[in-house]
DNA sequence: GTATGTGAAACCGTTCACAGCA
DNA sequence: TGCTGTGAACGGTTTCACATAC
Protein backbone atom coordinates (compact mmCIF):
# COMPACT_ATOMS: atom_id res chain seq x y z
CA UNK A 1 0.00 0.00 0.00
CA UNK A 2 1.18 3.76 -0.53
CA UNK A 3 1.49 5.46 2.41
CA UNK A 4 1.65 9.40 2.05
CA UNK A 5 5.14 10.62 3.99
CA UNK A 6 2.57 13.64 5.89
CA UNK A 7 0.95 10.50 7.71
CA UNK A 8 4.08 9.91 8.74
CA UNK A 9 4.52 12.90 10.37
CA UNK A 10 1.15 13.25 11.86
CA UNK A 11 1.64 9.61 13.59
CA UNK A 12 4.56 11.59 15.88
CA UNK A 13 2.12 14.12 16.85
CA UNK A 14 -0.49 11.72 17.55
CA UNK A 15 2.62 9.82 19.81
CA UNK A 16 3.11 13.28 21.53
CA UNK A 17 -0.46 13.43 22.39
CA UNK A 18 -0.84 9.58 23.93
CA UNK A 19 1.98 10.11 25.78
CA UNK A 20 0.61 12.50 27.64
CA UNK A 21 -2.62 10.88 27.85
CA UNK A 22 -0.58 8.03 29.10
CA UNK A 23 1.09 10.38 31.53
CA UNK A 24 -2.50 11.87 33.09
CA UNK A 25 -3.57 7.46 33.48
CA UNK A 26 -5.99 7.59 30.18
CA UNK A 27 -6.46 4.18 29.64
CA UNK A 28 -8.78 4.70 26.20
CA UNK A 29 -9.05 7.14 23.76
CA UNK A 30 -11.52 7.23 20.63
CA UNK A 31 -10.54 8.42 17.09
CA UNK A 32 -12.97 11.32 18.39
CA UNK A 33 -11.15 12.90 20.90
CA UNK A 34 -7.68 12.13 19.83
CA UNK A 35 -8.77 14.03 16.63
CA UNK A 36 -9.84 17.09 18.87
CA UNK A 37 -6.37 17.23 20.30
CA UNK A 38 -4.53 17.15 17.54
CA UNK A 39 -6.99 19.10 15.42
CA UNK A 40 -7.63 16.61 12.42
CA UNK A 41 -10.63 14.58 11.17
CA UNK A 42 -11.43 11.37 13.46
CA UNK A 43 -11.23 9.39 10.09
CA UNK A 44 -7.51 10.89 9.37
CA UNK A 45 -6.57 9.05 12.32
CA UNK A 46 -8.01 5.55 11.43
CA UNK A 47 -6.90 5.92 7.72
CA UNK A 48 -3.50 6.88 9.27
CA UNK A 49 -3.71 3.78 11.53
CA UNK A 50 -5.34 1.63 9.34
CA UNK A 51 -2.27 1.54 6.86
CA UNK A 52 -0.26 -0.64 8.99
CA UNK A 53 -2.75 -2.55 11.23
CA UNK A 54 -6.40 -2.77 13.29
CA UNK A 55 -5.11 -1.10 16.05
CA UNK A 56 -8.26 -0.59 17.62
CA UNK A 57 -11.80 -1.69 19.00
CA UNK A 58 -15.19 -1.51 17.62
CA UNK A 59 -17.88 0.52 19.76
CA UNK A 60 -14.75 1.03 22.75
CA UNK A 61 -11.75 3.43 21.06
CA UNK A 62 -7.95 2.63 21.07
CA UNK A 63 -5.76 1.50 24.18
CA UNK A 64 -3.70 4.20 24.84
CA UNK A 65 -0.74 2.34 26.43
CA UNK A 66 -1.20 -0.33 23.06
CA UNK A 67 -1.44 2.64 20.85
CA UNK A 68 1.38 4.57 21.69
CA UNK A 69 3.53 1.25 21.72
CA UNK A 70 2.62 0.38 17.97
CA UNK A 71 3.19 4.07 17.06
CA UNK A 72 6.44 3.90 18.31
CA UNK A 73 6.93 0.68 17.10
CA UNK A 74 6.20 1.86 13.19
CA UNK A 75 7.96 4.93 13.76
CA UNK A 76 11.21 3.44 14.74
CA UNK A 77 11.65 5.74 18.48
CA UNK A 78 11.16 2.18 20.27
CA UNK A 79 14.77 1.67 19.15
CA UNK A 80 18.00 3.70 19.99
CA UNK A 81 19.28 5.67 17.00
CA UNK A 82 23.27 7.02 16.98
CA UNK A 83 23.51 10.46 16.01
CA UNK A 84 26.73 12.01 14.31
CA UNK A 85 26.79 15.67 14.62
CA UNK A 86 28.69 18.17 12.06
CA UNK A 87 29.43 21.43 12.87
CA UNK A 88 29.56 22.78 16.20
CA UNK A 89 28.80 26.04 15.44
CA UNK A 90 25.76 27.80 17.95
CA UNK A 91 23.18 25.76 16.58
CA UNK A 92 25.17 22.62 16.23
CA UNK A 93 25.32 22.87 20.11
CA UNK A 94 21.85 23.65 20.54
CA UNK A 95 21.13 20.46 18.84
CA UNK A 96 23.46 18.32 20.97
CA UNK A 97 22.30 19.41 24.14
CA UNK A 98 18.26 19.58 23.10
CA UNK A 99 15.98 17.66 25.49
CA UNK A 100 13.84 16.49 22.58
CA UNK A 101 16.91 14.40 21.10
CA UNK A 102 18.85 12.88 24.23
CA UNK A 103 15.69 12.66 26.52
CA UNK A 104 13.52 10.25 23.21
CA UNK A 105 16.39 7.57 22.12
CA UNK A 106 18.62 9.49 20.52
CA UNK A 107 22.15 9.48 21.28
CA UNK A 108 24.66 11.91 19.51
CA UNK A 109 28.03 8.79 19.63
CA UNK A 110 30.52 11.91 17.38
CA UNK A 111 30.71 15.47 16.95
CA UNK A 112 32.85 16.72 13.96
CA UNK A 113 34.09 19.95 12.24
CA UNK A 114 35.71 21.38 9.52
CA UNK A 115 37.94 24.42 12.01
CA UNK A 116 40.81 23.10 13.44
CA UNK A 117 40.56 25.75 15.68
CA UNK A 118 37.37 23.39 16.80
CA UNK A 119 39.06 20.10 16.58
CA UNK A 120 39.77 18.55 20.39
CA UNK A 121 37.22 20.57 22.63
CA UNK A 122 34.91 18.55 24.43
CA UNK A 123 31.29 18.49 24.89
CA UNK A 124 29.02 16.62 26.74
CA UNK A 125 31.79 13.94 27.19
CA UNK A 126 32.73 13.92 23.12
CA UNK A 127 35.68 15.73 21.62
CA UNK A 128 35.33 17.70 18.82
CA UNK A 129 36.98 15.49 16.06
CA UNK A 130 38.11 16.23 12.31
CA UNK A 131 35.54 15.10 9.20
CA UNK A 132 38.27 12.46 8.15
CA UNK A 133 37.03 10.62 11.46
CA UNK A 134 33.67 10.37 10.26
CA UNK A 135 34.41 6.60 8.34
CA UNK A 136 35.00 5.54 12.02
CA UNK A 137 32.23 6.62 13.49
CA UNK A 138 29.94 5.23 10.49
CA UNK A 139 32.03 1.88 10.73
CA UNK A 140 33.13 1.32 14.38
CA UNK A 141 30.51 3.27 16.21
CA UNK A 142 27.63 2.71 14.29
CA UNK A 143 26.91 5.58 13.35
CA UNK A 144 23.76 5.38 11.90
CA UNK A 145 22.34 9.04 11.01
CA UNK A 146 24.47 12.62 9.92
CA UNK A 147 22.88 15.73 11.26
CA UNK A 148 24.11 18.68 9.36
CA UNK A 149 24.81 22.32 10.80
CA UNK A 150 27.12 23.95 9.09
CA UNK A 151 27.70 27.03 6.75
CA UNK A 152 25.37 26.48 3.43
CA UNK A 153 28.73 26.42 1.28
CA UNK A 154 30.50 23.14 3.08
CA UNK A 155 26.87 21.24 3.07
CA UNK A 156 27.48 19.34 -0.22
CA UNK A 157 30.76 18.43 1.12
CA UNK A 158 29.61 17.35 4.22
CA UNK A 159 26.98 15.21 3.27
CA UNK A 160 29.21 13.59 0.42
CA UNK A 161 31.63 12.39 3.21
CA UNK A 162 28.89 11.03 5.03
CA UNK A 163 27.36 9.07 1.94
CA UNK A 164 30.43 7.65 1.17
CA UNK A 165 31.18 6.68 5.08
CA UNK A 166 27.77 4.86 4.57
CA UNK A 167 25.20 7.05 6.28
CA UNK A 168 22.11 5.81 6.60
CA UNK A 169 19.71 9.35 6.79
CA UNK A 170 21.21 12.47 6.80
CA UNK A 171 18.89 15.50 9.42
CA UNK A 172 19.62 18.56 7.08
CA UNK A 173 19.44 22.14 8.90
CA UNK A 174 21.60 23.83 6.18
CA UNK A 175 19.27 26.10 3.86
CA UNK A 176 20.17 24.65 1.06
CA UNK A 177 19.13 21.22 -1.44
CA UNK A 178 21.40 18.51 -0.85
CA UNK A 179 22.03 15.63 -3.28
CA UNK A 180 21.97 12.40 -2.20
CA UNK A 181 21.27 8.90 -3.81
CA UNK A 182 18.12 7.08 -3.31
CA UNK A 183 18.90 4.47 -0.59
CA UNK A 184 20.45 7.42 1.75
CA UNK A 185 17.23 8.85 3.28
CA UNK A 186 17.43 12.61 4.11
CA UNK A 187 15.07 15.59 6.18
CA UNK A 188 15.22 18.89 5.94
CA UNK A 189 14.99 21.36 8.38
CA UNK A 190 14.89 24.95 6.74
CA UNK A 191 14.06 27.99 9.16
CA UNK A 192 14.24 30.29 6.20
CA UNK A 193 11.83 29.17 4.56
CA UNK A 194 9.52 28.37 7.03
CA UNK A 195 9.92 32.44 8.00
CA UNK A 196 9.42 33.25 5.07
CA UNK A 197 6.40 31.68 4.59
CA UNK A 198 5.18 33.62 7.98
CA UNK A 199 6.04 36.85 6.45
CA UNK A 200 4.23 36.34 3.29
CA UNK A 201 0.66 34.89 5.39
CA UNK A 202 1.36 37.75 7.35
CA UNK A 203 1.33 40.06 4.35
CA UNK A 204 -1.90 38.38 3.03
CA UNK A 205 -3.77 38.77 6.22
CA UNK A 206 -3.35 42.58 6.11
CA UNK A 207 -4.94 42.51 2.39
CA UNK B 1 -7.25 32.81 -6.55
CA UNK B 2 -6.46 30.06 -4.42
CA UNK B 3 -3.14 29.64 -3.82
CA UNK B 4 -1.70 26.05 -2.14
CA UNK B 5 -0.18 27.11 0.74
CA UNK B 6 3.35 24.97 -0.28
CA UNK B 7 3.48 26.99 -3.70
CA UNK B 8 5.05 29.57 -1.01
CA UNK B 9 7.31 27.56 0.48
CA UNK B 10 8.47 26.55 -3.24
CA UNK B 11 8.67 30.54 -4.27
CA UNK B 12 11.08 30.84 -1.43
CA UNK B 13 13.43 27.40 -2.87
CA UNK B 14 12.91 29.42 -6.20
CA UNK B 15 13.99 32.47 -4.84
CA UNK B 16 17.35 31.01 -3.50
CA UNK B 17 18.47 29.35 -7.04
CA UNK B 18 17.46 32.72 -8.66
CA UNK B 19 19.47 33.95 -6.25
CA UNK B 20 22.59 32.05 -6.74
CA UNK B 21 21.97 32.54 -10.38
CA UNK B 22 22.16 36.06 -10.59
CA UNK B 23 25.17 36.13 -8.64
CA UNK B 24 27.06 34.04 -11.00
CA UNK B 25 26.11 36.55 -13.48
CA UNK B 26 23.25 34.50 -15.37
CA UNK B 27 20.49 36.92 -16.95
CA UNK B 28 18.26 34.62 -18.38
CA UNK B 29 16.56 30.97 -16.78
CA UNK B 30 13.90 29.27 -18.58
CA UNK B 31 11.33 27.15 -15.85
CA UNK B 32 12.68 24.24 -17.35
CA UNK B 33 16.17 24.98 -16.75
CA UNK B 34 15.04 26.40 -12.62
CA UNK B 35 13.14 23.37 -12.07
CA UNK B 36 16.02 20.86 -12.63
CA UNK B 37 17.85 23.22 -9.85
CA UNK B 38 15.03 22.67 -7.57
CA UNK B 39 14.13 19.30 -8.37
CA UNK B 40 10.45 20.08 -9.47
CA UNK B 41 8.55 19.58 -12.51
CA UNK B 42 8.68 23.02 -14.94
CA UNK B 43 4.45 23.07 -14.73
CA UNK B 44 5.01 23.69 -11.05
CA UNK B 45 6.92 26.72 -11.72
CA UNK B 46 4.98 28.24 -14.29
CA UNK B 47 2.19 27.45 -12.62
CA UNK B 48 3.34 28.51 -9.35
CA UNK B 49 4.39 32.21 -10.77
CA UNK B 50 1.17 32.26 -12.58
CA UNK B 51 -0.91 32.67 -9.64
CA UNK B 52 1.05 36.00 -9.26
CA UNK B 53 1.49 37.39 -12.36
CA UNK B 54 2.49 36.98 -15.59
CA UNK B 55 6.39 37.09 -14.99
CA UNK B 56 7.90 35.39 -18.25
CA UNK B 57 8.81 35.92 -21.88
CA UNK B 58 7.50 33.35 -24.53
CA UNK B 59 10.29 31.93 -26.52
CA UNK B 60 12.77 33.35 -24.29
CA UNK B 61 12.53 32.74 -20.53
CA UNK B 62 12.94 34.81 -17.32
CA UNK B 63 14.85 37.94 -16.54
CA UNK B 64 16.69 36.51 -13.54
CA UNK B 65 16.86 39.74 -12.04
CA UNK B 66 13.51 40.72 -12.22
CA UNK B 67 12.15 37.52 -11.20
CA UNK B 68 13.73 37.38 -8.16
CA UNK B 69 12.47 41.26 -7.56
CA UNK B 70 9.60 39.88 -7.91
CA UNK B 71 9.25 36.65 -6.29
CA UNK B 72 10.69 38.72 -3.21
CA UNK B 73 7.59 41.31 -3.11
CA UNK B 74 5.02 38.48 -2.94
CA UNK B 75 7.20 36.69 -0.18
CA UNK B 76 7.87 40.28 1.46
CA UNK B 77 11.24 39.28 1.97
CA UNK B 78 12.32 42.55 0.48
CA UNK B 79 10.74 44.44 3.12
CA UNK B 80 12.38 44.75 6.82
CA UNK B 81 10.79 42.62 9.42
CA UNK B 82 10.59 42.79 13.33
CA UNK B 83 11.60 39.74 15.19
CA UNK B 84 11.77 39.16 19.37
CA UNK B 85 12.88 36.22 20.97
CA UNK B 86 11.79 34.61 23.50
CA UNK B 87 13.97 32.30 25.41
CA UNK B 88 17.20 32.39 25.43
CA UNK B 89 18.62 29.21 26.02
CA UNK B 90 21.02 27.15 23.38
CA UNK B 91 18.41 27.25 20.80
CA UNK B 92 17.30 30.75 21.07
CA UNK B 93 21.16 32.11 21.17
CA UNK B 94 21.59 29.70 18.31
CA UNK B 95 18.65 31.78 16.28
CA UNK B 96 19.73 35.45 17.52
CA UNK B 97 23.19 34.33 15.69
CA UNK B 98 21.96 32.97 12.54
CA UNK B 99 23.34 34.35 9.60
CA UNK B 100 20.13 33.34 7.79
CA UNK B 101 17.97 35.44 9.91
CA UNK B 102 20.54 38.52 10.03
CA UNK B 103 21.41 38.90 6.53
CA UNK B 104 17.65 38.28 4.69
CA UNK B 105 16.12 41.42 6.12
CA UNK B 106 15.01 40.05 9.41
CA UNK B 107 15.98 41.70 12.49
CA UNK B 108 15.58 40.79 16.69
CA UNK B 109 14.38 44.07 18.34
CA UNK B 110 14.15 42.42 21.82
CA UNK B 111 14.94 39.26 23.71
CA UNK B 112 13.07 37.77 26.60
CA UNK B 113 13.11 35.24 28.96
CA UNK B 114 10.73 33.92 32.04
CA UNK B 115 13.72 32.97 34.01
CA UNK B 116 15.16 35.92 36.72
CA UNK B 117 18.57 35.12 36.35
CA UNK B 118 18.46 35.39 32.40
CA UNK B 119 17.06 38.81 32.82
CA UNK B 120 19.42 41.50 31.92
CA UNK B 121 22.00 39.59 30.37
CA UNK B 122 23.23 41.25 26.91
CA UNK B 123 23.44 39.61 23.86
CA UNK B 124 24.36 41.22 20.39
CA UNK B 125 23.58 44.51 22.07
CA UNK B 126 19.96 43.67 23.02
CA UNK B 127 19.58 43.09 27.26
CA UNK B 128 16.94 39.92 27.87
CA UNK B 129 14.06 41.34 29.45
CA UNK B 130 11.12 39.63 31.45
CA UNK B 131 8.02 38.17 29.80
CA UNK B 132 6.13 41.55 31.10
CA UNK B 133 8.15 43.65 28.47
CA UNK B 134 6.35 42.02 25.00
CA UNK B 135 3.74 44.86 25.06
CA UNK B 136 6.29 47.78 24.97
CA UNK B 137 8.20 45.91 22.25
CA UNK B 138 5.25 45.46 20.17
CA UNK B 139 3.39 49.16 20.75
CA UNK B 140 6.80 50.79 20.69
CA UNK B 141 9.21 48.77 18.75
CA UNK B 142 7.18 47.83 16.43
CA UNK B 143 7.61 43.67 16.87
CA UNK B 144 5.83 41.87 14.15
CA UNK B 145 7.19 38.08 14.69
CA UNK B 146 7.63 36.19 18.22
CA UNK B 147 9.85 33.46 17.86
CA UNK B 148 9.71 30.95 20.34
CA UNK B 149 12.55 28.99 21.56
CA UNK B 150 11.16 28.19 25.41
CA UNK B 151 10.30 24.87 26.49
CA UNK B 152 7.21 22.93 25.82
CA UNK B 153 5.61 23.41 29.01
CA UNK B 154 6.04 27.20 28.44
CA UNK B 155 5.27 27.50 24.59
CA UNK B 156 1.18 27.99 24.88
CA UNK B 157 2.12 30.80 28.42
CA UNK B 158 4.38 32.85 25.90
CA UNK B 159 1.65 32.54 22.56
CA UNK B 160 -0.73 33.82 24.47
CA UNK B 161 1.18 36.72 26.05
CA UNK B 162 2.51 37.24 22.55
CA UNK B 163 -1.07 37.12 20.87
CA UNK B 164 -2.40 39.13 23.36
CA UNK B 165 0.09 41.54 22.99
CA UNK B 166 -0.87 42.38 19.31
CA UNK B 167 1.82 39.89 18.20
CA UNK B 168 1.03 39.34 13.76
CA UNK B 169 2.82 35.97 13.34
CA UNK B 170 4.74 33.84 15.56
CA UNK B 171 7.42 30.88 14.60
CA UNK B 172 7.53 28.12 17.00
CA UNK B 173 10.23 25.83 17.65
CA UNK B 174 8.29 24.22 20.63
CA UNK B 175 7.31 20.81 20.31
CA UNK B 176 3.62 22.01 20.90
CA UNK B 177 0.68 22.20 18.93
CA UNK B 178 -0.33 26.24 20.09
CA UNK B 179 -3.41 27.22 20.33
CA UNK B 180 -3.99 30.46 18.00
CA UNK B 181 -7.01 32.64 17.23
CA UNK B 182 -7.19 33.03 13.39
CA UNK B 183 -6.33 36.35 12.44
CA UNK B 184 -2.04 35.68 14.04
CA UNK B 185 -0.46 33.57 11.87
CA UNK B 186 1.61 30.83 12.90
CA UNK B 187 4.76 28.49 11.46
CA UNK B 188 6.09 25.23 13.34
CA UNK B 189 9.68 24.65 13.04
CA UNK B 190 9.60 20.72 14.59
CA UNK B 191 12.76 18.55 15.03
CA UNK B 192 11.42 15.84 16.47
CA UNK B 193 9.14 15.19 13.46
CA UNK B 194 11.47 15.25 10.59
CA UNK B 195 13.85 13.32 12.56
CA UNK B 196 11.23 10.27 13.48
CA UNK B 197 10.36 10.47 10.03
CA UNK B 198 13.77 10.32 8.81
CA UNK B 199 14.24 6.77 11.41
CA UNK B 200 10.55 6.12 9.42
CA UNK B 201 12.16 6.07 6.43
CA UNK B 202 15.53 4.53 7.24
CA UNK B 203 13.47 1.94 8.43
CA UNK B 204 11.38 1.29 5.11
CA UNK B 205 14.26 1.02 3.42
CA UNK B 206 16.01 -1.54 4.94
CA UNK B 207 12.45 -3.56 4.26
C1' DG C 1 11.92 27.50 -33.45
C1' DT C 2 11.41 28.14 -28.50
C1' DA C 3 9.50 28.71 -23.99
C1' DT C 4 5.58 30.69 -21.46
C1' DG C 5 0.73 30.56 -19.74
C1' DT C 6 -3.14 27.69 -18.93
C1' DG C 7 -7.30 24.67 -19.53
C1' DA C 8 -7.93 19.67 -19.08
C1' DA C 9 -6.55 15.26 -17.31
C1' DA C 10 -4.35 12.52 -14.01
C1' DC C 11 -3.07 11.82 -9.58
C1' DC C 12 -3.12 11.88 -4.64
C1' DG C 13 -4.86 12.78 -0.08
C1' DT C 14 -8.94 13.83 2.77
C1' DT C 15 -13.51 13.29 4.21
C1' DC C 16 -17.88 11.00 4.09
C1' DA C 17 -20.88 7.48 5.16
C1' DC C 18 -21.88 3.15 6.40
C1' DA C 19 -20.96 -1.87 7.06
C1' DG C 20 -18.98 -4.64 10.60
C1' DC C 21 -18.11 -5.83 15.12
C1' DA C 22 -17.69 -5.43 20.39
C1' DT D 1 -25.60 1.34 21.05
C1' DG D 2 -20.96 3.10 19.93
C1' DC D 3 -16.77 3.35 17.56
C1' DT D 4 -13.62 1.27 14.30
C1' DG D 5 -12.24 0.07 9.55
C1' DT D 6 -12.80 1.13 4.76
C1' DG D 7 -14.74 1.67 -0.10
C1' DA D 8 -16.48 5.55 -2.50
C1' DA D 9 -16.94 10.46 -3.24
C1' DC D 10 -14.80 14.64 -3.02
C1' DG D 11 -11.45 18.28 -3.32
C1' DG D 12 -7.06 19.93 -4.21
C1' DT D 13 -2.43 19.68 -6.41
C1' DT D 14 0.50 18.17 -10.07
C1' DT D 15 1.40 17.12 -14.66
C1' DC D 16 0.29 17.08 -19.48
C1' DA D 17 -0.35 19.13 -23.77
C1' DC D 18 -1.06 22.74 -26.67
C1' DA D 19 -2.42 27.46 -28.01
C1' DT D 20 -0.04 31.72 -27.74
C1' DA D 21 3.50 34.99 -28.12
C1' DC D 22 8.33 36.35 -28.94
Amino acid sequence: MKIPAIAISRLSVYARHLARLKGKGTEIISSGRLADMCGVNPAQIRKDLGYFGDFGVRGVGYYVQELLFEIRKILGSDQQWRLGLVGVGNLGLALLKHREFTNNGYTFVAVFDKRAKKIGIEINRLKVQPLEAINYAVEKKGMEIGVIAVKPVLAQEVADILIRAGIHGILNFSPVQIECPMHVSIENVDFSIKLEKLCYKIKSQRF
